[in-house]
DNA sequence: TTCACTGCAAACGCTTTGCATATGG
DNA sequence: CCATATGCAAAGCGTTTGCAGTGAA
């Protein structure tokens, strides 16, 4: 599917969300949603901002702040916290579910697929009482190929996962 | 093991550990890891200040902080992100490795075991060629048992892991 | 004696809030 | 219309930093 129609799917998606709850279809909403559409890779509320500005939009940081709650609460974005005081976010719509692992080296994410992670959080949902509604799991860890000078191979290629 | 063994052992670790790092014996270190070790359940830097003031510690923010650094570099302390930008700790000698569930209705904190995981993070890392240091998994879920008016049954008993 | 560690307070950075204005329904 | 959303700036809050004084080695 063209990218082009993954933006009308999620605008679509959006729409209907804000209607069901009785939230307005501000532009800046809707600017906001496509912005964060126009990339993969994480991005955080200051990165983002910048984007926009760099873009001329007249936009906010609380509206930002403000949109983005609602995009988590519709799914069409995921939050990430990887060991720092920064909120990371991803957009999630026909994105297959994945976790991260840290270098603990340069702090660069890479992400990876492993389907029994469903069954372990079916399985304490289950025994705790619960109904999953996500989960978050972050491997940190060293790399296998540092140079003499504490450099990794992958820091050197910043053409990877950005952070 | 009693509770006095545990905080005499981990002593010795911190003493072995600040001796083979070149880090200084300081009474106010051994006095927060102490503190620490006088309860089970998750802390966070400002309660900790609190509980050390109220017990007549002359011990500040920063030197909190600091030694916390030491005790996570030495294992002595863990340290988690519940989806707040708020640092949350918990002392992990003699503790079994454990995840956490957290309720999304009352922010109560849940611990789970399931070794599966162990073999997740090991494929993951092998696979991007790292060596795992540690992971975080939390699961986020709402409560099966809210009653009418939306507050789940174990926000009635606060006797349970603290968060 | 020395310099790492300390307490204190100010600075920092991300996030939230307050308020006047703008606008979607 | 008017309740809600917005931009802007200030406040909030956890964490880090700077600095002068202290004490472990």
């Amino acid at each position: 599917m063209p990218a082009v129609d993954i933006k009308e799917k999620v605008k679509q998606l959006f729409s209907v969300y804000l209607a069901e709850n009785s939230q307005r279809k501000t532009p800046e909403r809707f600017a906001i949603l496509n912005e964060i559409y126009s990339h993969t890779g994480h991005f955080n509320v200051e990165s983002l901002y910048v984007q926009m500005k760099n873009k001329k939009y007249r936009v906010s940081r609380a509206t930002l702040y403000n949109t983005i709650e609602l995009l988590l609460d519709c799914k069409l974005v995921t939050k990430h916290q990887f060991g720092k005081n920064l909120a990371q976010f991803e957009r999630s719509y026909e994105f297959k579910q994945h976790d991260h692992l840290i270098c603990q080296d340069c702090d660069k994410v890479f992400e990876f697929c492993d389907p029994r992670i469903q069954q372990i959080q079916q399985t304490a949902a289950d025994m705790l009482g619960f109904e999953v509604e996500h989960h978050s799991l972050n491997i940190y860890a060293k790399c296998k190929s540092l140079s003499k000078n504490g450099i990794c191979e992958h820091r050197k290629n910043n053409n990877l996962i950005p952070n």
